[in-house]
DNA sequence: GTCTATACTTGGATAGAC
DNA sequence: GTCTATCCAAGTATAGAC
């Protein structure tokens, strides 16, 4: 489907990062044809030529990340075995998203769908997946703690996704991110105390070592 | 401060009214001064003439909503002893903000204030007495639940902030609100497990029926 | 495939009549 | 205080040259 001509390849694969740039940093609003070609360092009119319109460019952009992110995610979450290897886990994949502004596209696409009239039915097929890998992970979680099976998996995953959403968003706006960091603490803590011991096969603290080192900070623009 | 000619109020008003039904409607994105003054059946010029920009008229709509609710939060959250009442005044009032879309005029801002130059701080000086808020309800809740003093309740109050704008942003996009009220049905179950009984004195089951009673559901347009 | 040029539309903002 | 008229900037989208 994608033409093999390497030239055609580079400019979309250009203009398919722009747009993700330009959610990130001027969000949808300005999220223009022009902003993003200038960006990409070609020209407006290939947007159209390429992705048929702005909004066609932006859910493109929206359906690259994913994929790429959606592949790390799961591998990231397969190896995880105990509660605290999970909540790393998140962490260190989550944290990756949000410097890199993957998570922006999402919310900024989410955000314009309550309003744009075609939106919503295209980014609620894209955020199924995300839905379907929260499930999977809170359903494995759940596993591990006793009071499992009080609170059905789909709704979890659901409060599990829109948390994350809304950090993101206050991240935006003042000092989100910031507490972002001592968030996860406690979780790791809250996760100690709901966690049941794993058996005494295993070293003490294996997971703590590699997952606890500081973390490569890129600031925001 | 405000002049006391009842018309300038009466044209105020409509703008303030017709500003938070646009952001809510057709997001940040389309809130324009012409669009606004539309709803508010006025002339675009008194977009400028009464709050110097569309922004400004956003922001004022934002304290004007804010004002009024969050002196209805207060008075509701602080009747509530138990954990149980906790949760039911917490639906009771949030739900009427959904539905009224008084919540989509912060995300919109909030969203907004991640690219809009100046916008941020606005926004976050606006957001904090809603952090203030959650931060009291935490605090109440942590002394009713044997975990209490595990996470200190800024942080708590960050995410249940956080948490609640998250799914306000689900909500525009897909099924989002059909679980929001199951939601709240799981987070009585739960609270029913974390809070201890609250003593023998009161009858069993006072705050039940009064808060239980199926709440009027104002569809999307 | 990529660029320039252009038609068309919408929005922010101001001046001046009433 | 409110309206009409208007300027100007920015955006979507297309036609046609290269």
């Amino acid at each position: 489907m994608t033409p093999s001509d390497p030239r055609t390849a580079a400019t979309r694969r250009a203009l398919l990062d722009a747009a993700t740039d330009a959610l990130r940093e001027v969000g949808y609003a300005g999220a223009s044809a022009r902003e993003i070609a200038r960006r990409a360092g070609c020209n407006q009119a290939l947007v159209f030529y390429h992705f048929d319109s702005v909004t066609g460019l932006l859910l493109a952009a929206l359906d690259d990340v994913s994929e790429r992110r959606l592949a790390e995610y799961r591998d990231t979450l397969a190896g995880a075995r105990t509660l605290r290897e999970l909540v790393d886990a998140a962490e260190r994949v989550l944290a990756e998203d949000v410097d890199a502004g993957h998570v922006a596209v999402l919310t900024e696409l989410l955000v314009a769908a309550a309003s744009v009239p075609g939106l919503d039915v295209e980014v609620e097929a894209r955020l199924a997946p995300w839905r379907a890998l929260a499930q999977d992970a809170v359903a494995r979680a759940f596993e591990l703690v006793p009071l499992a099976g009080m609170v059905p998996p789909e709704e979890a995953a659901h409060v599990v996704v829109a948390t994350l959403l809304g950090l993101e968003l206050l991240a935006g706006a003042g000092d989100g991110l910031a507490t972002t960091d001592r968030l996860f603490d406690r979780a790791r803590t809250v996760a100690a105390l709901l966690e049941p011991e794993p058996g005494p096969s295993a070293g003490p603290d294996r997971a703590t070592e590699a997952s606890r080192a500081p973390r490569p900070r890129t600031a925001r623009p």
